[in-house]
DNA sequence: CGCCTTTGACCTGCGC
DNA sequence: GCGCAGGTCAAAGGCG
């Protein structure tokens, strides 16, 4: 059994050495080079020559809904309690790498790192796209710490570590959908401490603002979809079924579901990811994402609840922030900002 | 030579 | 208390 996992797992590493780099475009774009050459240049361009497909944050509670894979909600699971006790400094739900809130993570885990990690777990993001490559490219760059085969899933999770920063410690946990091998799920977990690329930024806003608006309780129900309403007015074409809140979760997940086709939209096959093709012969316009992200971002945001809710938060954020984190927040105070404007 | 991936072992938490 | 599963660590090897 594990010989057969290991195959697997071996022939993944070779597709991503080899080839299956799918660079996200919309997280790509400018920033990679830019973003890369801010720790080691050269294991940036070797990142970015694997298979990374990029998106941001995923969050597989809500994956396993959807995938039913249930694998890395599992585990995560078990921090809720810890999560509720800490939530007190979080209670805003942003997901680390989007507010700095979390001090900082290291290696050495002290009771005070544990709990700043909880916080940062609260909030996280899953991305699901469709796509062949191992891992999408957000952006930043990630360190592979560990692979594991999952209960339920032939496909093996692989867990990164962001090396962007030197201490940031945001997470991020890769595995296909057990349903649909098609279907690559990503989770993010945690906050960047440094500053982030511009593509990172928007989908970090687009995320943290559905974190935000979920938290508030701007979301019409504990677990669902963001008001399509909102999403199309901001003129995003992917908004039917793409985002899910759910506030059930031991912390507030929010999915973003790139592989849904929408059932209206002349963009569709521009701006969603969803398509095979566009994955497949990653051919997907750089822009594109970008401007998806950015009008889910508008929309999101748009909502007079979720800005109220927004204000709520940062200035809950303030009130309870650490020095620390300042200084490592100036990206997230960028994010912030953008949220709030 | 340095960095990254691989991978088995270990640790932790949860369910029974 | 035990077993299971997820997550992390760290040594070894590979690649550029």
């Amino acid at each position: 059994m594990q010989k057969e996992h290991k195959q697997e797992i071996n022939n993944g590493a070779k597709e991503e050495k080899g080839k299956n780099v799918i660079s996200m475009p919309f997280l790509e774009m400018n920033f990679d080079k830019e973003e890369t050459s801010q720790q080691s240049p050269k294991g940036k361009e070797i990142r970015e020559k694997r298979n990374m497909v990029d998106l941001m944050e995923c969050d597989n509670q809500k994956t396993k809904k959807i995938c039913g894979s249930g694998d890395i909600v599992h585990k995560l699971e078990p921090q809720k309690k810890m999560d509720n006790e800490i939530s007190p400094t979080n209670n805003n739900g942003f997901p680390g790498w989007l507010t700095n809130q979390v001090p900082r993570f290291n290696s050495f885990k002290s009771v005070d790192d544990k709990a700043s990690e909880s916080m940062i777990k609260k909030a996280r993001v899953s991305v699901r796209t469709r796509s062949e490559a191992t891992m999408i490219s957000d952006g930043c760059q990630w360190r592979k710490y560990g692979q594991k085969m999952a209960k339920g899933n032939p496909s093996p999770r692989a867990y990164y570590r962001c090396t962007m920063g030197l201490n940031c410690l945001v997470r991020k946990q890769v595995q296909r959908c057990a349903e649909d091998r098609s279907v690559l799920v990503t989770t993010y977990e945690g906050q960047h401490n440094h500053a982030l690329p511009p593509t990172a930024k928007a989908m970090a806003s687009t995320t943290s603002a559905a974190a935000s608006m979920l938290l508030s309780g701007s979301m019409p129900s504990a677990d669902g979809y963001i008001n399509p309403a909102i999403l199309e007015s901001a003129g995003f074409p992917c908004s039917h079924s793409m985002a899910t809140l759910s506030a059930s979760a031991p912390f507030p997940t929010i999915t973003l579901d790139l592989t849904k086709k929408p059932t209206t939209s002349p963009f569709y096959d521009h701006n969603c990811m969803s398509t095979p093709n566009i994955f497949g012969s990653q051919i997907m316009e750089p822009a594109t994402f970008a401007e998806t992200v950015s009008a889910a971002t508008a929309a999101v945001t748009s909502d007079p609840k979720f800005t109220a809710a927004l204000v709520a938060a940062i200035t809950s954020m303030i009130g309870s922030s650490h020095p620390n984190n300042n200084g490592a927040n100036g990206t997230n105070g960028d994010q912030q900002s953008n949220n709030t404007t």
